[in-house]
DNA sequence: ACATGTTTGTTAGTAGACCTTCCTTACTAA
DNA sequence: TTAGTAAGGAAGGTCTACTAACAAACATGT
């Protein structure tokens, strides 16, 4: 018996207008730009290939692929090895590879308060030169102006054509670069990225130094598309990664996720303490790396890994939501591993499995980031990799 | 004084080899299907246009417009509505409109356990004609012949040609319409979107039924590009949008938000539930809304706001870091308004804002699902316009 | 009333991007 | 030696969107 009605009533009532919309027209010369990109990015993950296996692997036709590998020769940005010396049947194949080593990205890392790292890199991450620059308690202006010193100091140091500087800081940033706030260093609306483009002449991209730390991770250090990296130093900040994508958020404040309540005075036997943000039981009270030394100081070994332990349930009641609702595949630790990488991780990886259903739980991977001492200066180049390469 | 070291002994090892590469190449002709998409987007929100309007908004040029409307003017998506009446300085524009009217889409709900509930509608979402067939507890395959044969009768019964079926179902979904599982109807690893347009001769897209709930909301309710809606039904499922694409999750099932653990033994005064997963404590042992009855069920009216402004708090508990995670705009709630939209929406807002940091939790809303009733059909709909016209 | 300026939409020509087809080259296998 | 296979390039065609120029149709100012 099924029943049939005629014009219901129940309608939407149309479609909503919509102020921002994101309508980009695509011409043809984009879509070359996207072909141009998908080969520099099969020679960037799988290394030397002939032009006909470029062409297999995008989809292209031989004759496209050769006219965008002439291209990238005549920049310089690719070159001609050679025939392959493997034999095969039929023709052997000329392999053109990137010039990863004769072009260099100036990369800076903003995270550690008292220290500018900056650094020279390759396209492939390997670094050439580095720099630790003290910010002796520079703010506002003064800090721009020393960041912009050094970053100065590395692009002329650069013995090769520099693709661009990669910034990782910390802060609210927006696509644009812009610093929207980053209390630390005293910045409110400082357009850091145009600042130092037009002071270099070179092309700068400035990001979150929790979301660079995850593309870094994804680009070189195995990590998965659906993946959450959560940063511990002075505070404690994540990254996230959904379906490859880094997630920016409404306010581009995504990852803001170490002053989420996590200590109820009700609960599990811990006490609320008062955090930086004048609110209390942020999961920064509990997670950072001060917070982890003042908890296990002076405590028995025995008794410091429980109290790791119970931080690490902490960590994992927080993040069962997320994890779930984003179905995520890894949780990645960044942070001192002789507190993190021990009691903290497995209790944490218990909890997240015990708080969530199977399907989400079960092939669950939570553990150390691979790349934790240039994590951000890595991430901070794979921005400009990705910005003027497009290279993912 | 700047510490400067060559060659720096850490390197991140190089690019990873990636096995899944989202690797499409792009053509000419793609460029002009998204172009042809950002036509029939402005009409679908801005409603009818005159051309110069349409070039206006998308940055095209008015010629390359000229040629797209012809196009879709010889398809029948669009008409020739004659020249806008409003007078103006210069040569009086002609307008075109979307011809929604004249084109319908096939919807189908499997939302509801004992129903099927199926719509034709034309492309703003008005309903057209209903049908609301019981399953007879339908399972497996004879529950998808069911849904076939009501898919077909609706194609049937449309008096204008069909763009395409959208349902909207329960259960794990992967890109390409595959239902992997939905136990409620005994689903597991079904094709359901090949096969129905096999059948029909129509493309068929399915998925899950939160998740198109995201999109009707967004698409027609007005929802912001970073929501999650929580659905509370038999079960309680989420559907994420973050910065307007909906989110998938490494296995499909992203949004599973229902299972994660959220009562524990020593916490808040509450006793943990057995729920059906086997586990106990889950959100849905608290907020689906048979549990939301049973815990009202005979209470004095200030007794059940109490009971249900604790469910609240326990929901604003369990969405924090989720929200703080991927900076949300809004949170919206779909399901029955008397047990959901009072005490309980009051009780998760203010703990919701509780537990966030002010940046995150200042300008957060926490509101009713506007389009509640038909919100699953509508976000099937939208299904279909993503996929066969490309508006969203 | 009439010239002027503005806006719309079309026509014609151009440049870019990728395709299909055909060819040469250079190797392996029988 | 003869086939067969694969790589790379050359020629020609189609598609796309652009710029430039123009006619039509209106409002406005004198």
């Amino acid at each position: 018996m099924s029943t049939t009605t005629r014009s219901g009533t129940g309608r939407p009532g149309g479609p909503v207008q919509r102020q921002l919309r994101p309508t980009a027209k695509v011409l043809p010369e984009h879509a070359r730009a996207h072909n141009r990109s998908l080969v520099l990015g099969h020679l960037f993950h799988e290394g030397p290939s002939s032009r006909a296996d470029i062409a297999r692997s995008t989809g292209l036709t031989r004759v496209t692929v050769s006219d965008l590998v002439a291209a990238l020769l005549a920049e310089d940005l690719v070159a001609d090895l050679g025939v392959r010396s493997e034999a095969r049947v039929g023709k052997p194949a000329t392999l053109v590879g990137l010039r990863s080593a004769d072009h260099h990205v100036v990369t800076l890392d903003l995270t550690d308060d008292d220290t500018v790292h900056g650094a020279v890199m390759t396209l492939v991450g390997e670094v050439v030169r580095r720099e630790h620059v003290p910010t002796g308690g520079a703010s506002g202006e003064a800090a721009a102006t020393l960041v912009e010193d050094v970053a100065r100091r590395l692009v002329e140091a650069a013995e090769r054509p520099v693709v661009g500087v990669g910034i990782s800081s910390p802060g609210v940033i927006d696509d644009a670069g812009r610093v929207i706030e980053a209390p630390n260093r005293g910045w409110y609306d400082v357009p850091l990225a145009s600042r130092l483009s037009a002071a270099l002449g070179v092309p700068v991209h400035v990001a979150n130094d929790a979301n660079t730390r995850a593309l870094g991770e994804y680009t070189y250090g195995g990590a998965d598309a659906s993946t959450i990296i959560v940063t511990v130093g002075q505070g404690v900040g994540a990254g996230l990664l959904v379906d490859g994508a880094l997630v920016r958020g409404r306010g581009h404040a995504a990852g803001e996720i170490g002053h989420v309540t996590v200590v109820d005075e009700d609960t599990h036997g811990e006490t609320p303490q008062p955090c930086a943000c004048g609110r209390t039981g942020c999961l920064e009270t509990v997670l950072s790396a001060p917070a982890l030394r003042r908890r296990v100081a002076g405590l028995a070994p025995q008794d410091a890994d429980a109290a790791l332990a119970s931080v690490g349930r902490t960590l994992g009641r927080c993040l069962a939501p997320v994890v779930s609702a984003l179905n995520l595949a890894e949780v990645l630790l960044s942070g001192p591993g002789e507190l993190l990488d021990g009691p903290l991780r497995e209790a944490a990886t218990t909890m997240l499995r015990d708080r969530t259903m199977p399907v989400i739980g079960h092939d669950l991977r939570l553990r150390m980031a691979t790349l934790d001492e240039d994590a951000a200066l890595a991430g901070a180049a794979v921005l400009v990799l990705s910005g003027q390469l497009g290279i993912t």
